[in-house]
DNA sequence: TGCACGATTCTCT
DNA sequence: GAGAATCGTGCAA
């Protein structure tokens, strides 16, 4: 939870050959596992997916989702061994528009409709399986400090899409920065 | 080896 | 608001 707050306001930064694109993260979720239905790690399900979770933290874990997207997390927590991972649901676009764009399959229109949401973050930042298990802390993939963070604005819900997580998907463990047009759902 | 489904997005109504 | 697209993953057999 505190890491989930603490991302917030922080800038993703992703250094490749058709540029560098650069998002401020406005919205978190957090899954911890072993104890809580709702994340991949329940009942510390160790398999070749989740295996990042388990190991060193400040990690991208990626995985896709619905045949067709990828989801980033960052992986979290005070112990190596113990499954926690925070879910980047929306980013600010700040830098490499164009390529997020061409990323994106659009030419024009919304700026709010290039990451808001995990599947269209990672599609404009250029996120995939190939960065899963990656080092946050060094290029070309990274987090750094320099964003804005107002304790007062950040907004605290349930999580999305948790359905299948039992009395778990009540937990208020997703969230995101007040009036932000960036969000991936406001409320 | 087979099968149901998802931490989603987009389009159409 | 409903339905499609689309396939890796996890679990049953």
């Amino acid at each position: 939870m505190t890491v989930a707050k603490e991302l917030l306001g922080k800038l993703l930064v992703h250094e490749t050959k058709e540029g560098t694109t650069i998002g401020r993260i406005v919205e978190t979720e957090a899954y911890e596992g072993p104890e809580y239905k709702a994340s991949h790690a329940y009942n510390n399900l160790r398999t070749e997916r989740t295996e990042v979770q388990y190991g060193p933290k400040g990690h991208a874990y990626v995985y896709q989702i619905y045949g067709m997207y990828f989801c980033f997390d960052v992986t979290s927590g005070r112990l190596v061994g113990k499954p926690e991972a925070i879910l980047v649901r929306a980013l600010e676009p700040i830098d490499g528009l164009g390529v997020m764009m061409r990323r994106r399959g659009v030419s024009n229109g919304q700026i709010a409709n290039l990451t808001a949401g995990p599947g269209k973050l990672c599609a404009a930042m250029g996120i995939s399986k190939k960065q899963n298990g990656v080092d946050l802390c060094v290029p070309p993939l990274r987090i750094e400090t320099g964003g804005t963070r107002d304790e007062r604005q950040i907004v605290q819900t349930g999580r999305v899409n948790i359905d299948y997580a039992d009395k778990w998907k009540y937990l208020p463990w997703r969230f995101f920065i007040k009036n932000n047009a960036f969000v991936s759902r406001p409320n």
